[in-house]
DNA sequence: CGCGCTATATTTAGATG
DNA sequence: TCATCTAAATATAGCGC
């Protein structure tokens, strides 16, 4: 016993980890322990699972049983067989179904897309009969940033309000409806789920 | 005590549970198991994942961070580009990579939530010496309405700067080149992967 | 990197309400 | 169906190799 350091498990911090060896470490670790819960579902539950992993640097780790080819299939083809989500009978905490938020959230989007429109047009003009120079790079640039802080506040809110407790508690929820069919064509549209948060959702109802 | 059956956590049998019912309630209570895991990596590590799970009856349950349509789309556009990703040459249109954009929310992410913290603290300070009525609540409701905020311009990014790209273009060729059917065997060969015939761990190599 | 080790923190099977 | 409780099995942080 050379060291009196910390040893064992330690409470899983939910906070980015800052060492970045050490981060590197756990992700590995802690990427086998998912797989191998994985595998620990699939066989004994009958269940068919697909996990994709991108490590913090990009690199892609897969899971699949039977294969990922599989999962992807039933998950593009299944969107037909989803109508146990579709009656959004899944809620919130706030008590609103999982579609209304989403429906909600797209009509607020509008009403800020037309707010930010015209308060840069306001900001344009302002500029000019201030005499100042103008360029419209500048207001460009102002909108990146803009827009990753309001990315990075979307991250926090889709993990906070959605994921948090769908996750600690018990996963309710929806998934999203592709409303298609397997051919490409629509296939491209499962992406285009009008609701489909960051964490989300398994199923509420018959398993 | 009335029992003395087993209890507590058996050795975990990798063969198929017999009792339909003791199926059921044990694949819930590994699937929460599997995506908080899963929540545990995302965050503390700096990873992206996506999990597709299909219960014995065929329900479906999906676990995404940041969502799984930015998932999939980077599996997809990744089985044709993935040199791009790793030499972080692929670009949103915004000009940022996406590794680049994922670890600049992640570090931003944690910025913003100091600094909010310290908002309210500072608010409830500034209120508080002021001798205003205060509760919590008041708080808790305003950051409810800017984190919709964020939310919906999440759901604004992640469409547009992430799925639309990655989709649009790529992943409608790949799924062309299958033959039209349920083969994502190119994409998958596309990763490298010592992939997943029945369920397999990850790639080696770095991370 | 990954493996093995060890002390702890977590997870969870089965019972119960 | 779902939450809770509890004993035992597991996962894993930090260290060395």
């Amino acid at each position: 016993m050379t060291s009196k350091a910390t040893r064992g498990r330690q409470e899983v911090e939910m906070k980015k980890l800052q060492k970045e060896s050490s981060r590197q470490v756990t992700f590995s670790k802690r990427r086998n322990g998912l797989f191998k819960k994985a595998s620990e579902i699939c066989l004994p539950c009958g269940a068919n699972i697909g996990i994709i992993v991108f490590s913090p640097k990009g690199k892609p780790f897969i899971f699949g049983h039977p294969n990922i080819e599989t999962i992807l299939g039933r998950f593009f083809s299944g969107s037909l067989a989803m109508d146990d989500y579709e009656n959004g009978s899944a809620t919130t905490e706030t008590g609103l179904c999982f579609q209304e938020l989403y429906d909600e959230c797209e009509e607020a989007l509008e009403k800020l897309k037309e707010e930010k429109k015209k308060r840069i047009e306001h900001t344009k003009e302002a500029m000019k009969n201030k005499g100042e120079f103008w360029w419209d790079e500048a207001i460009d640039d102002n909108m990146g940033l803009e827009e990753l802080e309001a990315y990075l506040k979307a991250i926090e809110e889709l993990r906070n309000n959605v994921a948090r407790k769908a996750n600690e508690s018990m996963m309710c929820d929806v998934v999203a409806d592709s409303g298609g069919y397997f051919d490409f064509g629509i296939a491209a549209d499962a992406f285009n789920f009008d609701h489909c948060p960051s964490h989300d959702f398994g199923a509420a109802g018959q398993l």
